[in-house]
DNA sequence: TTACAGCATTGGAGCGCTCCAACCAATAGA
DNA sequence: TCTATTGGTTGGAGCGCTCCAATGCTGTAA
């Protein structure tokens, strides 16, 4: 349970300590001789060195640290690919921490987290106030995924939700139809974007746009598609506000005997896992998820690394996915 | 950038910075006095502990470590919900890594978290060679989720594959089917539970076992479907490895004209929040989760307060869920 | 009065490492 | 021959903290 130090390398490789430190952190200038001898003595008595006592003495780390959200949405899973990938590149690890959603718990994480002192912070979707954040962003870097920040200490990096809506619009149209309902996200992130780019989009178009209030979950969406067939609302086509919404407006609408995409078209938002399930198969608007982890990563280890001090702000174009929820409208066939 | 250290809160609270030090860390051998002066100077200077250096000086760590083999998966979100619950209560902090799945990667998260001395490991279903597992054991308490090991100073947490397995088939024939086939998880952790107790449990209803060789996704269910249906093989009831395998396996039998579960019933296994979404609502195994992290976590503290040195092999049972994807064999009704 | 607890407080050593100035050949230049 | 130069190596200080033995106090018993 007790794990060797340098000084025990460096006794048995006969060498001093200093030496062992340099070639652990892989310096040209030691003999190849010494080298191989404290290396051997290394792997015999199984020593790695101790990343903490390291990061104390040269008041610099190698560390990202992550804070996911809510590590139930595997959306955050492929950004924090992206970073791990661009990270490792550069010599960084990473640490993730969790907020569950929750500011409570999310600012523990966020403490926890700064504890380490790591080189930088990735904030993905975090709920905390823009105050803590910017506290936090006075210590160290911070790049924030999936929300917008206007301090000019910190970058961000999101997906243009307009575009995104604008493109799920757009092949609707193309596909003939006209009367399109967006099933709004309300208090969700980015819901704004995605509404403003539904409407802008119908408006290009002469159409009339209708939004109907709902939420980010499957149940949300069955809700809303239920109160437009009672009122007798429902239109050809409906844009989700994300996938699982769609998802549950595709069930209400089977349950009320009408048939996807013959009768109903339906688009998604974010092309989760789910969505190419094919018992789903959604057609939803993809957002370049791992891309968002390696520009976050990029943006960061560029202010670690004090190369840049104006903030950037990454916009990601999203992509159309078509799948098999949506076809012409059924009076045009 | 540059954080505040103890010395500053004692030169400004005007005591000693090992003052400040027993205050920080809760002591009551300080005069309520002293104790508040120093309080109010490091609410001021925005002091907090330096977690690493704390735990280089003190030799001890509160800090535990996770490495989740897959975050994509939204079954270990679970368990670390439950972790965290537990060590925050106890005073620890968790740090998360992930391995990808990849044996390569996911050593290097191991020795990442390694590097920060760690009190103690809780490895979730990892694919690192026990040989690692047990080298890494010498240096910390380790415990396993979702994995098993003779590893003596291992301990370890898995649900009971048989007991589901049972459960499942138990559900089935109680609904009237004789032909239930299972699709086998082949390499998968925990396909050879439950395939075992698929077996154990259609034979001591003296019924056939049909196992057909199948993987932990979609498109593999929905080619064991298709395979079976080739060779007209099909049997009243489907159990699945997972539900993803059991989504494509219902995709596939929906697509060949047959109806679920009116024609075929199917049954899952994890019940994913996959499974609850309702327009795919399949009857499948419930593990408890959060249960997992919570024991696994209960298990490590005990063996980092030394409580403990026997191993602990905790076997949780799982539950059967009912939702639509299950009803009578089609011939009965 | 002295002695002795008991309590709050403090300085110093040390955790495992990095960094720096100093050092020591061995070789090169004059 | 003497002085520079260079490449390799080393001891010591110090990172921010904890822990411990020692210190100064007050209050109480002898």
């Amino acid at each position: 349970m007790v794990r060797p130090t340098m000084e025990d390398v460096a006794l048995r490789a006969g060498v001093s300590r200093a030496l062992v430190s340099l070639v652990m952190r892989g310096s040209p200038k030691v003999s190849e001789m010494r080298r191989s001898a404290v290396l051997k003595a290394a792997e015999e008595l199984g020593y790695s060195p101790h990343a903490m006592a390291r990061s104390l003495a040269s008041r610099t780390s190698t560390v990202l640290g992550v804070m996911v959200s809510d590590l139930h949405n595997a959306f955050f899973a492929e950004v924090v690919d992206g970073i791990d990938e661009v990270a490792r590149e550069q010599g960084f690890d990473i640490i993730i921490n969790t907020g569950g959603r929750s500011p409570a718990r999310e600012r523990r994480a966020l403490e926890s987290l700064l504890s380490f002192r790591p080189a930088g912070l990735v904030l993905l979707s975090p709920v905390v106030p823009g105050g803590a954040i910017g506290k936090a962003a006075e210590q160290l870097p911070i790049v924030l995924v999936a929300r917008s920040s206007r301090v000019s200490s910190v970058d961000t990096v999101n997906d243009d939700g307009e575009v995104g809506a604008r493109l799920a619009v757009e092949h609707l149209v193309s596909l003939g139809h006209q009367r399109i309902a967006h099933l709004d996200g309300g208090e969700g992130t980015q819901a704004g974007p995605r509404r403003r780019g539904y409407v802008a989009a119908m408006e290009s178009f002469g159409l009339a746009p209708q939004v109907v209030p709902s939420e980010y979950t499957d149940a949300a969406g069955a809700r809303a598609v239920r109160s437009l067939i009672a009122e007798d609302a429902l239109p050809t086509a409906i844009l989700s506000c994300n996938d699982f919404n769609a998802v549950g407006a595709i069930s209400a609408l089977e349950d009320a005997g009408l048939r996807v995409p013959s009768d109903v078209s339906v688009v998604g938002y974010d092309n989760t896992s789910l969505a190419a399930l094919r018992h789903v198969s959604l057609t939803t608007i993809d957002q370049p998820r791992a891309e968002f982890g390696r520009l976050a990563a990029d943006a960061l280890l560029q202010r670690v690394r004090s190369e840049r001090t104006e903030p950037v702000r990454h916009l990601l174009t999203p992509s159309l996915v078509v799948r098999n929820t949506t076809a012409p409208p059924g009076g045009l066939r």
